[in-house]
DNA sequence: AAGCTCGGTAAGTCGTAGCTTACGGTTAGT
DNA sequence: ACTAACCGTAAGCTACGACTTACCGAGCTT
């Protein structure tokens, strides 16, 4: 799925940051992210799995190996969510400095 | 604290998600937010608390109520983090992209 | 085909995050 | 001062998520 809720909630865990930190610098095989990781392979395959299925990361077939780098979409899907965000957030913040300011409040008169 | 990556921590629980998304309409109070979601007053105090750790919202004493709002410079600092972490994987993504054209791999010769 | 490397999945354990109820403290009103 | 409204914190329970070990399949190499 493609949702930026879901991307948050997956970006929750620490060991999913630091997956998808190493991975923003260039593709990474499972094994060599566990040799850098404080966790074993499974877990790191775990994390790969939920990563995945969020849409912030793909994968792509290496010989036996298996490569796996950031989706840039996946990324700019959360970015946006997070701009809508912070102009709501600015713009209630703003509007309530103004209220502060002239005490006019004669909102329903 | 003011870290990128513990926003993202606490962003992880779909709670807090939900008060962060109402709190960016406006400022509301605690008993405000229990009222519409699905948790009990103190798990909304308990999630707040979290949320003003890590610099995402800020709270100002209003008579006996106590009015919870999101800091613009908290989200302004994640979507920073953000912006950082998607040029990254942009480039290492499109340096992929070349690669896979022009198969010279001529790296170390 | 046998052996190797690599990785996904199953099964099970354990810690902890999120929730509830109960209580205490503060502010405003009468 | 008594009461009511509002909120934070403590204590405790429970469910779930992150981790491990064990197992098995897939792809090269010789």
């Amino acid at each position: 799925m493609t949702n930026a809720t879901e991307m948050l909630t997956a970006l929750g865990d620490p060991t999913r940051q630091a997956i998808l930190d190493r991975l923003s610098h260039g593709p990474l095989a499972v094994g060599q992210l566990a040799e850098v990781l404080p966790v074993s392979r499974p877990a790191v395959s775990q994390h790969l799995k939920v990563l995945k299925d969020v849409g912030l990361v793909f994968d792509t077939q290496e010989g036996t190996r298996r490569l796996y780098q950031v989706d840039p979409e996946g990324i700019a899907l959360l970015r946006r969510h997070l701009d809508g965000f912070w102009e709501r957030s600015l713009a209630a913040f703003q509007q309530r400095a103004r209220n502060e300011r002239g005490e006019h409040h004669d909102r329903d008169r």
